[in-house]
DNA sequence: TCTGGGGTCCTAGGACCC
DNA sequence: TCTGGGGTCCTAGGACCC
């Protein structure tokens, strides 16, 4: 058995946490560069808003009702998630952290330790509700993809936010209520196809044959969708581990295979200078997430995108790929390679919208093979990744990119306050920090 | 003027190897 | 006229997830 546990309008609940009289009223937030609306209160759902929509576009009807508007604020809900993660562990042997809002507990033999499943299920809600604030629902059944639909039926159907399936016939059930778009692996093309053949219900897909959705829905993917919706698990089990020594960050084993750092820019930029402080900064966040999972990368991809919804025929995505010498996850190097690839990829008076970094060919950290046998290691080698380590203790202690490569530009003005770089996204409306930096704690009066 | 970011897996086809 | 078999690696594209 799994259990799946999902926090309820996630980024609004963390807001929320903060800022309890929006309790009750209509609330959303933002994407980066304040672009699209990405989460929603029950209330701004029921004022129609839609999820992905346009800032831009729900403007007036978001201003008519005095829906309040958060931009996104990435430091808040990771430390709030791990928070819950950290509840979450003490009610299961195993916890696999799905997403920033999601997780599946291990309830393997959970009924020896807790014969009532659902009574447990609701402490388990109850406790991350008592100790971090943030609402969950949870869904316990015998397959990950089966958990995920009791999840999804709980808020309604559930008994204090939980619903259990677990006979065939319960099981059953739940799938003949389930529209089939809402089975987890139906996405939107395979929910026309299956309506096209009036496979309407979660219960009308899992009666086809299993070898029509090996044809039909993907290959293994659609025969293991297949399995999982008649009890049989096929998903891996990717448990965290917490590290005794340092208990902020739990890490998971499950094989990473790129990691990648790319935003949009407040406007279009074409500047060179400015793209190359911008791919600077991309790479160095995307090195330190290399380094906070132990891992080095063999290939550095820069991106940069034109605009998107221009009219106009081609590509608006252009990448440059550049090969390393020896896989590594030192700044210094990445950089350097990153910003080779710019010069490689960037075109005299093209207006960009976006840039990233993109690294791949990952390997675990001090296992990496050495690609080429006559580049013998920098005599600096081992100061460089002293140099990095002192670097990233910093960051960690006093914030992020505090120090960092003379590359990613200076954002102090002369007077040493802090200055957003020209390329920065737009964040009109983002919350304090409350739970990651000392001079913007929550303050109570 | 304004439309996010970060991932996964699978398949097919081409280049290249012995 | 006839043109193997078994691989790997890479890229692009399509599907999905949050």
């Amino acid at each position: 058995m799994y259990a799946l546990v999902d926090c309820n309008n996630f980024y609004v609940s963390c807001e929320r946490v903060f800022a309890p009289q929006l309790e009750g009223r209509p609330v959303v937030v933002l994407s980066n560069n304040d672009g699209c609306l990405i989460s929603r209160s029950d209330e701004a759902k029921a004022l129609g808003l839609k999820m992905g929509e346009p800032y831009h576009l729900v403007r007036p009807l978001l201003m008519q009702h005095q829906v309040r508007v958060f931009s996104s604020n990435y430091a808040l809900y990771g430390d709030m998630s791990r928070r819950v993660v950290q509840v979450l562990s003490h009610f299961a042997a195993g916890v696999e952290v799905y997403s920033i809002d999601e997780a599946f507990l291990d309830f393997q033999g959970m009924r020896l330790l807790a014969p009532d499943l659902l009574a447990y299920g609701i402490r388990v809600c109850e406790t991350v509700k008592q100790h971090t604030g943030i609402p969950t629902c949870v869904g316990i059944a015998p397959t990950k993809t089966l958990a995920k639909l009791a999840n999804r039926l709980a808020r309604k159907q559930g008994t204090g936010g939980v619903l259990l399936l677990e006979t065939p016939a319960q099981c059953q059930e739940a799938l003949a209520l389930a529209p089939v778009e809402s089975i987890w692996g139906v996405g939107r093309r395979y929910a026309r196809k299956l309506k096209e053949m009036d496979i309407n219900t979660g219960a009308q897909l899992a009666a086809l044959p299993e070898h029509w959705l090996r044809r039909h829905m993907g290959g293994v993917v659609g025969q293991r969708l297949w399995r999982e919706l008649h009890g049989q698990p096929c998903h891996d089990w990717n448990p965290v581990e917490w590290d005794e020594a340092d208990h902020q960050l739990p890490t998971s084993h499950a094989s990473r295979h790129s990691a990648v750092c790319t935003r949009s820019f407040g406007r279009p930029q074409h500047e060179p200078a400015v793209l190359a402080e911008a791919v600077a900064t991309f790479a160095a966040k995307a090195a330190e997430k290399l380094r906070r999972h132990g891992l080095v990368a063999h290939l550095v991809t820069v991106i940069l995108g034109t605009d998107k919804y221009a009219p106009v025929a081609g590509p608006s995505t252009y990448t440059a790929a550049i090969a390393l010498p020896r896989a590594t996850s030192n700044p210094t190097l990445l950089t350097r390679a990153a910003l080779d690839g710019l010069r490689q990829l960037r075109r005299p008076g093209v207006a960009y919208h976006r840039a990233g970094v993109l690294l791949s060919g990952l390997e675990p950290m001090g296992q990496a093979p050495q690609l080429d046998l006559f580049t013998a290691p920098a005599p600096d080698h081992a100061r460089s990744e002293k140099l990095t380590a002192t670097l990233d203790s910093l960051n960690a202690r006093f914030g992020r990119q505090l120090v960092r490569l003379a590359a990613a530009g200076v954002t102090k003005d002369a007077e040493g306050n802090d200055q957003q770089p020209v390329w920065a996204g737009r964040a009109a409306h983002r919350s304090p920090l409350y739970t990651t930096r000392w001079d913007e704690l929550w303050q109570v009066s």
